[in-house]
DNA sequence: GATGAATGAGATTTCATTCAT
DNA sequence: TATGAATGAAATCTCATTCAT
């Protein structure tokens, strides 16, 4: 029944000789029109979801003209992208491993799965809403994929290293290990706190480490 | 716009509470057509996305007039549905387990792997649709996480069973094992036959194969 | 049809249940394209019929692009309603009779019927068209006989008076009686001035004015 | 919120090259299939108006392909005509006055009256659909029409008989009282039998008798 | 910078009518 | 005669984007 028109993706020519491009903000109001968007953005997206956001809520939301959405953004892709560098910069956690001292290999591992999983549930409507723009919009596809593939490259080295030191199983493919370890750990932060599979934080932390653990097949740790 | 529309404003509202229901066909012909139509859905969907595929599109391709699509359809999402109930259907295979005779822990779970993988693999364009369509309607949504939920009570019953035959790590909950490691595999068959992720066959299925055996710690198999 | 679009089939239902509301012109601008379509409407409606009028043929009589008649309006019963609105504010003469002084009963009835009869012709087309609609569209028919029964409540009010005064023939039934003869005014209206019967003007007045007269059964008049 | 669209009437050419022409029924399941396809007309046309009914409504209630509408008819105003013209047969009451032998004129009035509105009465749901149809297809509306002047005419020649009998109101002009009189009666039948005003049966036709004596001025009855 | 009215391309959907079986 | 699938013209309605004020 979904009325459903619109040109939908790339059917528009590119016209590159249109109006004026989205500038940064120069003035101080400006700046906080802007802000007032992303914020406006994050909270129609969450609540409608992507496709069904329309440009207009948005600036409603924002309580601002429809046509000054088009001063700083150019469609709502973009809008997305500013509203995604945001929400990155605010859930970054770096060297979390280096900075909280830990060296424990199981420790680090219960840390960086605690960590993940706290941050995904608190953050989950946004999670859901960039899963599903990636499957909707290739170049955010992309950007999710490189992230995936940063993560699972360090995780890689450290499974690496592990073997090395004949602290994990050597038959495993680091890499492609890394990747399904990974992979497994997003997928259920997925299902349990978007979809609404019904398991107790902890029991999924403490799973997860578990299966981390067997899987690398660490040595027995001395609390164990 | 969802229009939803109310019973009518005023005029007296007659019987049929909107148009014609797509029947059955009751002859030959429609059968044919009808099959035509799911099979050009299917080209349509596969080509150019759920979002972007348009009814004239599949109509066009089914070389059938555009009102034709509504004598068995009512909309793009039901001819989806009709598509994924037959597509199901070919890819069931079911009780493969039992069927082949397999008794062996880790063969099963390669036999398991390794058809997954190939199916999917050989259906990946699909696959990618379905997952696509998960992210945008949430009715097929439900219908995934329904199949994930039979395909993870079937393998959290192995795991039990492995436990309390001594045969698998006993301190792992059965049901999100099964989840999380299910869920991984699935997960790594996306990223490598739909996001086009370089990973060789045979280094997946035994990487995947190993995780799995090592996270239940099995014992180690005579051929080893 | 009223497509009454359910709550949608799956996706998430947005927070707005429909398209944006038609609001009331916040623009000097807006005001007057507002007017030209309700403008347009009245010609085209009277042009072509209710039923044969398209929208698109009112924003061209506009002057304006098809999709800023949704700006202003929901669709085509809408801007009929408000053309009614119009209307019916043009051709108030509320309290006629008090205003007018007359006190004569037979000089009030030709006045009200000639004032009546005059207003009809002159807005015949109109009329007819109100009259279609009614006949089409339940929720005018609702307004046209509420508009009906006021009328009637009045003149029954006026018809119980002279019977109190032994003015008028007591055995009618006043509203009923009302009702009737109401009735038979505008239905010789639209005889006349829409059906294109041919009679004088001045002896149609006359003659209904005589049946009023000799319905109740009013004493002779002076002049007579 | 109808979507409406189809070629509204008289817009398609005639076409006079066409396909065959609708014939009377030759065979006697012809016959049989021409009867099923009115009656299921007036059953649809009875149960959702004029304009929502569907050719293919009327052929499934008449339990008929739908293009066997199409052997007897050659659209909706066909059939229609074929419903008027049976069921005009059907509620003749020809020369009710001499048939039944009365000769007072205020017998014959009531008389008259009575039949009148229990006909229309019994026929409400068929009167308010011939009611809405003349005011859509303008061919129906030119029958409804002569059908009320001839009736207007009887009346104006009885009418004229008892003013040159000195026993009705020789100011009245007799055509035109005619009509308003007719008019009034068949419009409070109207307001009450289809629209649901509520007034008892009995004080409608007594009124509606009162108001014709007392507007021609009748002498006086013996009875009164 | 902000405003908000105007634009218009384009997909969906209906159902009367035809015609091959 | 009957069947019922196929046809296809046409109108509605949406909303991203522009631009005059």
């Amino acid at each position: 029944m979904k009325p459903a028109p619109h040109p939908g993706k790339g059917r528009r020519a590119p016209a590159h000789d249109g109006p004026r491009e989205p500038l940064a903000p120069r003035s101080r109001r400006g700046e906080r029109t802007r802000n007032a968007l992303i914020a406006a953005a994050r909270e129609v997206f969450e609540r409608d979801g992507y496709l069904d956001a329309r440009i207009t809520d948005i600036t409603a939301a924002a309580h601002v003209a429809s046509g000054s959405f088009y001063t700083y953004f150019t469609d709502k892709e973009d809008v997305f992208r500013a509203l995604v560098a945001i929400v990155q910069e605010e859930m970054l956690h770096p060297h979390l491993r280096e900075r909280t001292g830990i060296t424990d290999t199981r420790q680090l591992i219960d840390a960086a799965n605690r960590d993940y999983l706290r941050s995904y549930k608190k953050n989950a409507r946004l999670m859901a809403l960039f899963e599903q723009v990636a499957h909707i919009d290739d170049s955010f596809l992309a950007l999710r994929v490189e992230r995936g593939n940063a993560f699972a490259r360090r995780n890689a080295k450290m499974i690496r290293a592990l073997q090395d030191r004949g602290e994990a199983d050597p038959t495993l493919d680091p890499l492609v290990t890394a990747h399904a370890l990974s992979g497994m750990v997003s997928r259920m932060a997925y299902s349990v706190f978007v979809l609404g599979q019904r398991i107790p934080f902890e029991r999924l932390v403490t799973t997860l480490n578990r299966i981390w653990e067997n899987a690398l097949q660490l040595k027995p740790s001395a609390d164990a």
